[in-house]
RNA sequence: AGGCACGUAGCUCAGUGGGAGAGCACUUCCCUGACACGGAAGGGGUCGGCGGUUCAAUCCCGCCCGUGCCUACCA
């Protein structure tokens, strides 16, 4: 079937139709009985709320081109996609819902509400899993999973007991990170610190029973309602007298004491801190030492509580604003200075975080922790590139326990069970109603749920069916490589490879490829809540997804940012409509083409047959090289110079008189080789444009062996061996029409005009390789007279120019103008000059002799005498130019 | 404060211990039967600054300046 490609190409019915065949005939289905060696990878999860942004659209592109390779190459593959259920961000988006319609969870309960949630997932959540979609993304949709699945809430069931029964999670009550508007704790991880200009207000405690006042600076004047003591350093020579005294806390009734600790740096402020215990990590911690009382002044929501006397009910900022005028009143705040300091704020909404008294359930992470670091240290897991492994060390080592417990509703609620009766806990895979400890029955069940990252940290193996043994984790955990930006290397890598390496004693993944950030032009992490985010889906409707994902890969050095710009998306564009192009021509030219029973190693095959194939075998052994080594931009480059620069540039055009000439048998070995350089290209490109190159292959003359290019081999090593000297001799052909359009260009030769050309040649080697390439000299150079020779008659006035061993003669009666010549004889003797000063100087330096290598010597050596020689040419040339002037 | 990057052509970015690259933009010419989303020929950079190692440094080392990111309990 033939299918007669337009004139240019337009994206959007191909991509529809193949994405649709693709999937339906199961394409992308991986075969976990298949004796094929394996490549998986996991995706990681995007949120079920999550809308494409250009991370997900690099981060999938670049996972799709490597699964798309791989199975080229011969691999069973399995690209597992999903999403996780984004606890806090989905539960927000259903309550913002309820609150247009004037309700909130309470009133719906919590059963109802989780309906409600999965009522909203099944309508409008996971849009993005569609939009990989558009991408072309070739994950095995049917094994589709998402963290609240059964399956995998059964994993965290089994996950959350086996680490409870093993003491490594337990419940404490300490200081966390509330967000007051979500209601929840965070971990470390979830909160972002971000400077913010406040004030430090200095306020002056006075000393019982003295006339002294202690003077302590605070960035948040309302926790003074919760001081417990005032510290000073033990050292501090202006205070001695003063440690063990008491101060009267302004505001309250109560005397707090003065205390001695080394944490105080005695440089900063007055040398006396204000004590917290309730609300500040730091004076937790002296707290702790010194026995102080805990007060906590806060609610859930960030207003004051009973604890906070007549501030009782005040909002947080409110109340600051209220203790800093009674303060002054009272003539307790000595000054306010301006003041930045980074504040933490909750990754979801935004709101300034309270460390706030808790009681939640941890992870004890250091023996994971261990092991995830061995894994790493014993190169059981490759991070790509290896700058990473320090961060991930570095943040390895220095872990806190993990708090997993959040006060929201929508999650995988802890299967932890109080007793009424006996006050103990009952830790269960199954749902009890029995006491394990007392055997009551009066039992209530944890209101809290896990943390998402407790779900998402066992993705690599729950989604393939863990806790259960089947053929799917035999078959394809470990999985091959993890793809992700390093702003996840702790929320995904550092978890998943310690919950991978305990409860599958193996690590999840063999490689991390650790890809660049997708930044706006401030450099800023795009992010809904920046409102600065550029939609991939536009980008995909304008460009076309292949061009796309062609500038994503090409954009994807390791190691670095990714800024994109337009103008570069619409050259890649502009490149897939050049491929489209040429395959116009050889659609063209192959009508009356078979290529059953072609044979390359019957024909005789031309210079630039022998040329286009042995520049073919090197793209595909520079291409699987790239790839192999995740230079996703090497892959990109290699294919597109290929493509446009010695394919389109040079073999099309050096084919055309071959293809339109009287020699069938020249016409038609052509035909075989346009043929096979063109199929085999549309292979080698495919993992970055699934969707063109399809097309394209299937339009070919000729029967495939596979119903889909995807199921065809990669390219990787040459198709024939070729002829290094027919290969040589070809490059030199080009020199030459090189040069000869360079002396038309420079002298304004018009385009239309043929002119009269003289080759004089060094040798009769030269003059051969002349010979077989002279229709190309004639048809690409315009040459309609050419003359060519050892010590050939040469022109009385000619241009010249130099091609390796041979003369580029052009007589001057065929130009326009000889100032021109000049000038352009001129401007190449000035370049050349320069090489023979660069040469000779280098070469002059004795101790560059003495010490440079012999092959570096003799390389230079021999670029000297060629610029001499050629040197000496032009200058000949130029004089007797002169001579006509 | 510590850690990690980055500073190369007008713009966006590759790259290497041995004479500086790409795409886009720019200049000149061309609608030649695949393609004007095209073709041909050109112009353009003392590779952030200063030192050091080396026969040789844009690349390795040190310092400095500038930018960005990550981690951190200075009130």
């Amino acid at each position: 079937m033939k299918t007669e490609l337009s004139k240019s190409y337009e994206p959007e019915q191909v991509e529809e139709k193949w994405f649709d065949v693709w999937e339906q005939r199961g394409d992308f289905h991986a075969d976990e009985n298949s004796p094929k060696p394996h490549y998986s990878i996991v995706i990681p999860p995007p949120n079920v709320t999550g809308v494409l942004h250009m991370g997900h659209a690099l981060n999938n592109t670049l996972q799709d081109i490597l699964c798309r390779w791989k199975r080229m190459s011969g691999y069973e593959v399995l690209w597992m996609p999903g999403t996780d259920h984004a606890g806090i961000a989905t539960q927000n988006v259903v309550e913002k819902q309820l609150a247009a319609e004037n309700m909130d969870r309470h009133e719906l309960g919590r059963d109802a509400f989780i309906e409600r949630v999965w009522k909203w997932r099944e309508e409008s959540g996971g849009q993005i899993i569609n939009q990989l979609r558009r991408l072309g993304a070739s994950c095995d949709w049917q094994r589709e999973r998402f963290t609240m699945d059964e399956g995998l809430s059964k994993a965290v069931r089994e996950v959350f007991v086996s680490l409870y029964d093993e003491g490594l999670i337990y419940r404490d009550n300490r200081l966390i990170n509330w967000c007051p508007r979500c209601h929840t704790a965070l971990s470390d991880l979830e909160v972002e610190h971000d400077d913010k200009q406040g004030s430090l207000w200095h306020l002056r405690y006075p000393v019982k029973g003295t006339d002294r006042y202690l003077s302590v600076a605070t960035t948040r004047p309302e926790t003074m309602l919760g001081d417990t003591a005032v510290a000073v350093h033990p050292d501090d020579e202006r205070y001695q007298d003063l440690i063990g005294q008491k101060v009267q806390l302004p505001l309250t009734e109560r005397e707090i004491p003065i205390i001695a600790d080394e944490y105080v740096d005695i440089e900063f402020g007055s040398g006396a801190v204000k004590i917290t215990p309730a609300h500040d990590f730091n004076d937790f911690e002296i707290g702790k030492r010194h026995d102080l009382d805990f007060i906590n002044i806060l609610d859930e929501s960030g207003l004051i509580n009973e604890n906070g006397g007549s501030y009782i009910g005040m909002e947080r900022y409110a109340a600051r604003t209220q203790v800093v005028t009674d303060l002054k009143d009272l003539g307790l705040l000595e000054k306010v200075d301006a003041y930045t300091n980074a504040v933490g704020e909750c990754y979801r909404c935004r709101t300034t975080i309270e460390p706030y008294m808790s009681k939640q359930w941890y992870v004890a992470v250091k023996s994971l922790a261990a092991e995830a670091i061995n894994a790493v240290e014993s190169g059981q897991t490759k991070i790509v590139p290896q700058q990473w492994e320090k961060t991930y060390y570095e943040w390895m080592y220095n872990i806190q326990d993990w708090c997993v417990s959040r006060q929201i509703w929508w999650g995988h609620r802890i299967p932890a069970w109080f007793c009424n009766n006996c006050g103990e806990i009952t830790v269960s895979r199954d749902d009890v109603s029995v006491c394990k400890h007392c055997s009551s029955n009066d039992l209530r069940q944890e209101t809290d749920v896990l943390d998402t990252w407790f779900s998402s940290a066992l993705w690599p193996f729950s989604t393939m069916g863990w806790p259960d043994q089947t053929q799917a984790l035999q078959k394809f955990y470990p999985t091959s490589c993890l793809v992700t930006g390093f702003d996840i290397l702790f929320f995904w890598v550092a978890r998943m490879m310690m919950m991978g390496t305990k409860f599958m004693e193996t690590v999840p993944f063999k490689e991390v490829y650790i890809h660049a950030l997708v930044r706006d032009a401030q450099g800023q992490k795009m992010s809904k809540s920046k409102g600065n985010v550029i939609d991939p889906l536009t980008i995909v409707d304008e460009y076309g997804a292949d061009a796309f994902r062609y500038t994503l890969c090409a954009f994807a050095a390791m190691g670095r940012d990714i800024k994109l710009s337009t103008d570069r998306i619409g050259g890649y564009r502009n490149f897939v409509n050049k491929l489209w192009n040429a395959s116009r021509f050889a659609l063209m030219n192959l009508e009356d083409f078979d290529p059953a029973g072609a044979n390359l190693d019957q024909l005789s095959l031309s210079q630039a047959d022998q040329w286009i194939l042995s520049r073919y075998a090197f793209a595909a052994a520079e291409v699987n090289k790239a790839l192999g080594n995740y230079k996703f931009n090497d892959a990109a480059s290699i294919l597109y110079s290929f493509t446009w620069h010695e394919f389109c540039d040079w073999y099309i055009e050096l084919s055309k008189g071959n293809l339109y000439g009287e020699d069938t048998d020249v016409r038609y070995s052509t035909q075989v080789v346009l043929f096979t350089v063109l199929e085999g290209l549309l292979r080698m490109l495919h993992p970055i444009m699934p969707f063109v190159t399809e097309e394209i292959w299937h339009a070919l003359p000729g029967e495939r062996a596979v119903s889909s290019i995807m199921q065809a081999t990669y390219p990787t090593t040459a198709i024939i061996s070729t002829d290094d000297s027919a290969v040589a001799d070809m490059e030199l052909v080009m020199d030459v029409i090189r040069a000869i359009r360079n002396v038309r260009g420079e002298l304004d030769v018009p385009p239309g005009k043929k002119i009269k050309v003289v080759l004089d040649c060094k040798s009769e080697a030269v003059v051969e390789a002349i010979h077989v390439g002279q229709e190309y000299i004639h048809s690409l150079a315009r040459v309609e007279n050419l003359v060519v020779g050892v010590a050939v008659e040469r022109p009385r006035q000619a241009s010249t120019q130099v091609a390796g061993e041979v003369e580029v003669l052009i007589p001057l009666a065929d130009l326009i103008n000889v100032d021109e010549e000049e000038a352009r004889l001129n401007k190449e003797i000035d370049k050349i000059k320069k090489d023979v000063d660069f040469f000779e100087k280098k070469l002059s330096n004795e101790k560059f002799v003495a010490n440079a290598p012999p092959q570096v010597l003799e390389k230079d050596r021999a670029k000297l005498a060629t610029a001499v020689k050629k040197r000496e040419i032009l200058q000949q040339s130029l004089e007797k130019i002169l001579t006509l002037k």
